[in-house]
RNA sequence: GCCGGGAUGGCGGAAUUGGCAGACGCGCGGGUCUCAAAAACCCGUGAGCUAGCGCUCGUGAGGGUUCGAUCCCCUCUCCCGGCACCA
């Protein structure tokens, strides 16, 4: 008998799908199939493919050979984040350029890839690091400074000292660099940002439009933006008669506040402190709070601060209260200082109770008792009436809230306003791989955007790349030195580069019309093909890539340049591949990597592998499923069977098939189609292994299995590409591709089970099971399980009180108990 | 602390609308073939009781609804992920 042998069979049809130049999309106007973007998040140059990418690229490679066999116009392309840290650290590890490292990864994930057997569209494929690519997100970069969505600022940013750069909020974790992990500190530097907080609102607003995404990434999309309705509040500083407004989402509870706070970083801290003659208490606090990072791990001590000698005075009732500095109240949010309520905020309440404020009781929970006679032992944070507070006691919250936000805005004290966690996003770096920000510095015109016609700014390349203080753009001799695009005069390049999520943001675009010289992205193009229809990628994109991809769409789409505002409705995160509970690293020493499981037993068992494994969204434990790589996979042994059952079935041509063979096949088809539709390959190879099972059975009994054959064999095909493609042609004697397909169809009737399981229960316990055409009615089947021995016996000698009849499934005798 | 998702055999996991729990696969046990082994193929495989027909128990724990619950409701435990002084 003949032996499956991967080894053989793959390498020639990577051969032949590249000669043949398969897997493009069509940009004929003729072509009318229905067109589908599959899309898979680019990988990340940082070495050769990991088995993160062999799990997600073979089910949106699953995906997209599914959609073109099923008559569509694919698009389904390829390209590499190529700029940033990653790959940066690792050349300058090994001592090579950026990239010259960075090219050699591609080329051989590239090579990973086509051996893969994915169907990339591969004359598409860009990367970013590309001049032809980081010409355009330059130019966008200006388009941006144009409509005042890029600017710069000096304020209080993440540094992370290992990789000597500022970072983005959304690259901090927990007080750590994303990154390299280091801890992270604060400075006062000035940086380039892009306004998304512009687009805070409409970034909540457009979510009925993303219609297939995981609630998860909803929920923590939403959770960053972070939006908080309320009030801002006009506080007066006594000592001085200034302004200073607070946000709160209880304006409710102004009349029992009782003290008045600001973040230590707030500008009026030291002035006011000097003034009150306490900064000598105040200073330590400013500087211990400089180090700390911005997202620290430790919330600071709700009790620890100072009192700054000075007072501030409560709008609603003229009370005049002592002003403190404390770290417990951050500059980042609102408006870096807060009106204190310590009866109705725990943080307050643990202040006041430190430094002997009086707390004072506003709000009345429903059932008084709970107040234990007024005196508080914790605060109470819930909805109640309103005492204490005027003419406004007995209003009830919620609706007392927007009372007296009417009221503060007649008062010209305080007007209803909303608040967002989410801060403008960080995008420049002080390091060298990445584009650099086209913006002139010129001493007498400003800010001045690089003219269009000179762009790309490309990045040196005779440069000392090592991070250090400042850019190393900044340390080329001469590389920053040009002339004024404005006034001619001198005048300096700006030295940092762009985040490299600057880059992500719009490749989807790009890849529409990747060679388009006029501008990021030919607008006919991406007309025809965007939104993306799938989009397939790591949850640990959720917040930083897809929240930043939304907001370029945004701006855009207000440009006029697309028509959609969300670039990605319909997104399926796969699940993480880890090992032994964790996720692999080189310190644990438990990687395992894809393209030595592909050259043991070929691509379609790796791929059979991550796919059968479990469901696409979960994690795969490798060390629980994978095995040693010597140990010959369960799925590569079922090839085997697959590959000698279609060699047979074909061998015996037209030879009469059994019709529960055919009724399997069909159903078979019916239920692969719907498992692919929702990502579940797991439950879809599944039912492709009873259908093969069926075949072994039939065969050895005898008969024939062609088109059981064929429909297998089509249905493998976005599973396992080669040994479909070689049955295709060695053994079925097909014409053309089967990536081509058609996918196979199905008659529902044929769908259908001939017969069924009839249960028979006695008060819900199984006690028979009858055989019975599939269209039985109730009565027959009531009429079976009378005749039903083991029923009969099961009910003895008590009084049937109840027939439960569910025809064909099930018939159930409830006793008189 | 808050939010989201989970918990099913030795393992990965199945199970339309509430209707045979454990599909499919791995592993394991037995067998065929072989001088032997590997491979391949066949049979078995939730637990307990039983000579057998069969019976009982069983989807994290406890309760509820129902003729019937892995599925719906309530309470709880544990695990994973995210956020974490957000005023």
């Amino acid at each position: 008998m003949r032996r499956y042998d991967a080894s053989e069979i793959e390498p020639r049809w990577v051969a032949a799908w590249e000669a043949e130049g398969r897997f493009h999309a069509s940009e004929d106007p003729a072509d009318e199939r229905p067109r589908f973007y599959a899309l898979d998040m680019f990988p990340y140059p940082s070495g050769d493919l990991h088995m993160g990418h062999a799990e997600a690229f073979s089910g949106g490679d699953a995906v997209a050979r599914f959609k073109a066999m099923q008559g569509h116009n694919v698009l389904h392309p390829i390209g590499w984040d190529a700029f940033g840290l990653p790959a940066e650290n690792a050349a300058i590890k090994r001592g090579v350029p950026p990239a010259e490292w960075t090219y050699a990864n591609i080329e051989q994930q590239a090579a990973s890839f086509k051996r893969m057997g994915m169907s990339f569209d591969w004359p598409r494929r860009l990367n970013t690091c590309d001049p032809s690519y980081y010409r355009w997100t330059q130019w966008l970069f200006t388009r941006f400074f144009e409509r005042g969505l890029a600017y710069r600022k000096r304020s209080p940013v993440n540094w992370c000292p290992n990789d000597a750069t500022v970072l983005a909020n959304e690259q901090v974790q927990q007080g750590l660099c994303e990154r390299c992990g280091a801890v992270v500190e604060r400075r006062d530097l000035t940086q380039w940002f892009f306004r998304i907080t512009d687009y805070a609102q409409r970034l909540l607003d457009d979510e009925p439009e993303l219609v297939d995404w995981p609630e998860r990434v909803l929920t923590m999309q939403r959770h960053w933006i972070g939006r908080s309705q309320g009030a801002e509040v006009r506080f007066t500083i006594k000592e001085t008669g200034e302004e200073i407004p607070v946000f709160t989402t209880r304006p409710d509870t102004l009349w029992g506040v009782t003290f008045f706070v600001f973040s230590v970083e707030h500008p009026a801290v030291r002035r006011l402190a000097e003034l009150g003659g306490t900064w000598d208490d105040v200073s330590p606090l400013v500087e211990k709070a400089r180090a700390t990072s911005l997202n620290s791990r430790e919330a600071a001590d709700a009790k620890e601060g100072v009192f700054l000698g000075v007072h501030a005075v409560n709008p609603v009732n003229g009370e005049e209260i002592p002003c403190y500095a404390a770290p417990y109240v951050l500059m980042e949010y609102g408006t870096g200082a807060i009106m204190a309520v310590p009866a109705h905020d725990e943080r307050d309440f643990a202040f006041a109770r430190a430094h002997g404020v009086p707390v004072r009781v506003v709000i009345q929970p429903g059932d008084a008792a709970s107040l234990d006679g007024g005196a508080l032992h914790e605060a109470f944070i819930g909805e109640g009436v309103m005492v204490n507070s005027g003419t406004f006691d007995g209003q009830e919250t919620p609706a007392s809230i927007g009372a007296v936000i009417a009221w503060l805005e007649d008062q010209g004290s305080g007007t209803g306003t909303v608040n967002f966690r989410l801060r403008d996003w960080l995008i420049s770096r002080q390091r060298y791989w990445g584009p650099p920000i086209p913006i002139i510095h010129c001493p007498v015109c400003g800010e001045v955007a690089v003219p269009d016609a000179d762009l790309p700014v490309e990045l040196p390349t005779d440069v000392d790349f090592k991070p250090g203080g400042d850019s190393p753009l900044a340390r080329h001799p001469t590389w920053k030195h040009v002339a004024c695009p404005t006034c001619g005069g001198e005048a300096t390049r700006d030295t940092d580069t762009m985040d490299t999520f600057v880059d992500s943001s719009w490749y989807y675009l790009r890849y529409c019309s990747p060679g388009y010289l006029d501008g990021p992205f030919d607008p006919a193009a991406v007309a025809s093909w965007m939104p993306v229809d799938q989009y397939t990628g790591g949850v640990e994109h959720a917040i930083l890539h897809l929240l930043y991809s939304r907001f370029f769409t945004k701006v855009l789409y207000d440009m006029g340049m697309v028509t959609f505002r969300e670039p990605f409705p319909r997104l399926m995160n796969q699940g993480q591949v880890i090992f032994g509970g964790a996720s692999m690293s080189k310190s644990k020493g438990n990687i395992v990597e894809p393209m030595p499981i592909v050259q043991r037993w070929g691509a379609d068992s790796m791929r059979l592998m991550m796919l059968f494994a479990g469901p696409f969204e979960d994690d795969i434990d490798w060390k629980l499923v994978g095995g040693d790589v010597d140990r010959r996979p369960g799925v590569h042994a079922w090839l085997g069977r697959v590959y000698a059952a279609v060699g047979e079935a074909a061998e015996r041509g037209d030879l009469a098939e059994p019709d529960g063979l055919a009724r399997l096949t069909h159903r078979t088809v019916k239920g692969v189609t719907e498992d692919l539709e929702r990502f579940r390959f797991n439950t879809a190879i599944s039912k492709l292994q009873i259908l093969s099972n069926e075949m072994r059975t039939v065969l050895d009994a005898g008969a024939g299995a062609r088109s059981a054959a064929r429909a297998l064999t089509l249905m493998l095909a976005p599973f396992a590409p080669f040994i479909a493609e070689e049955l295709w042609h060695a053994d079925l004697g097909e014409p053309g591709s089967v990536a081509d397909g058609p996918w196979p169809g199905f008659d529902p009737a044929m769908a259908l089970e001939d017969s069924v399981t009839l249960i028979v229960q006695v008060d819900g316990r199984v006690r028979d099971r009858i055989e019975v055409p599939t269209g039985i009615g109730d009565a027959d089947a009531l009429a079976l399980a009378k005749a039903s021995e083991n029923a009969q016996r099961a009910v003895g000698d008590r009084e049937v009180a109840r027939e439960i009849v569910r025809a064909p499934k099930l018939v159930n005798f409830v006793t008189r108990q």
